[in-house]
DNA sequence: ACTAGGTTCAAACGGCCGTTTGAACTGGAG
DNA sequence: CTCCAGTTCAAACGGCCGTTTGAACCTAGT
């Protein structure tokens, strides 16, 4: 590990192509899957640059964390016309969400690492991450709590959030499998549009009334 | 590989030993993260018995996927008082989508498998499940096209069945996280039937307003 | 009881993994 | 220009992986 006295201009740039190529590696394969050597190689490095300059295969993973935090954190700060609708900060939520559906982007490996994370947390998420991920949920929800009644509480908001989140991500999770198999959409810029507007309205008329009086509970619980 | 010649009743004892902690191993590790070591430590089976009963690690995965698939399909054929209103229908579809979240049990396995292989789908999974996956998938969207309009499409219909797996699944799949963090929500089988009574409510009031004319439209696309 | 064939077993194989090593190289301050 | 800290490099290390091997071990049919 670098003493951090001096970092060259070269080293500098080995370290950006390096964090580019375990960005996308990261994304396609998940943290174990993806290899150092497969890594390199894209990157056009030599194998022991990882452990140099970032310690092991798992700094250079809390380094890419990192790096996609940031940018995920500031791409949602974009040029806002003045305080939009609820109904449009939704849609314009929906859609940000959605982008990696077409976009093939450092943006969205970014994206699909976290979705790795939802399905197998990695030690450096567990520990780096939770609490950094924080502010990101809570800008979301304070966007449901626009939808919500008044009195609703901070948990059931929390819950709307999540339900927000799982609906846009099966999409950008199954969008390679939705142009095959029995669904055989057409995947562009239109679609996704579009879909994004169902999305909205749809999350919109179900969160616009509260679930008061469990006034679904005629079946029994269908688990055992 | 056997010849299919003769099986003894040991033999097929050993199987479904193998199959049931390979079907743990799995859902916990993903295909590729767990090991025949793994497996076979688990089942307490000789390592070369996994190549000799199935043939590869690869064959024994679609063993285990033609297992669970079986008992996905043959559990929601439970006990039903006569046609349910589409309502009941829905909760009782979404209280069984998120039973995993308190069952620890194969079932909850099997549902695991199947998440691991929308994150990244398996050749084995491909190939061979792709079309038998169809029939489930249809069950959701006829459900869904009791809340849509007459005239909804099958595209739409289908778009709907997704979007009802993933109001469910990002809670199953971020469950033991709820519990910590930003959320600290208590998981038992009440909370579990409230959230339930909660997306199903929500999931039906989206459904029951077409997004017709792009309601929402008001804001430009956010990507970019 | 004998035996043939289905099944189990311990050991080894080659291959990929993350990491370490020590020498060779370089770029920028003096 | 010199020189040395910072950086790159090829090679090797031990460890885990899936698979193969061939002998040992049952077990069911005669």
């Amino acid at each position: 590990m670098p003493r951090q006295r001096k970092v060259t201009r070269v080293a500098q740039l080995t370290r950006e192509k390096i964090i580019k190529a375990a960005s996308r590696a990261f994304a396609r394969d998940g943290y174990e899957g993806a290899s150092i050597r497969a890594i390199v190689a894209a990157a056009e490095v030599n194998q022991a640059a990882i452990n140099y300059h970032f310690g092991s295969k798992e700094g250079l993973y809390r380094a890419v964390l990192q790096t996609a935090l940031r940018a995920l954190m500031s791409d949602d700060d974009a040029p806002q016309a003045d305080k939009p609708s609820r109904e449009a900060a939704l849609r314009r939520f929906v859609r940000g969400q959605l982008r990696p559906m077409t976009a093939r982007d450092e943006l969205s490996d970014y994206a699909r690492i976290f979705n790795w994370e939802t399905l197998r947390p990695s030690p450096v998420f567990r520990k780096f991450m939770a609490r950094e991920v924080a502010p990101f949920l809570a800008r979301v929800t304070e966007l449901v709590r626009r939808f919500l009644p008044a009195k609703g509480t901070d948990q059931e908001a929390a819950v709307g959030a999540l339900w927000l989140f799982g609906q846009c991500s099966i999409f950008v999770r199954n969008a390679e499998q939705l142009a095959n198999a029995p669904f055989r959409l057409e995947i562009d810029e239109r679609f996704v549009d579009r879909l994004a507007d169902t999305i909205a309205t749809w999350a919109a008329d179900g969160l616009g009334r509260q679930p008061t009086k469990r006034r679904l509970r005629a079946a029994p619980a269908a688990a055992e």
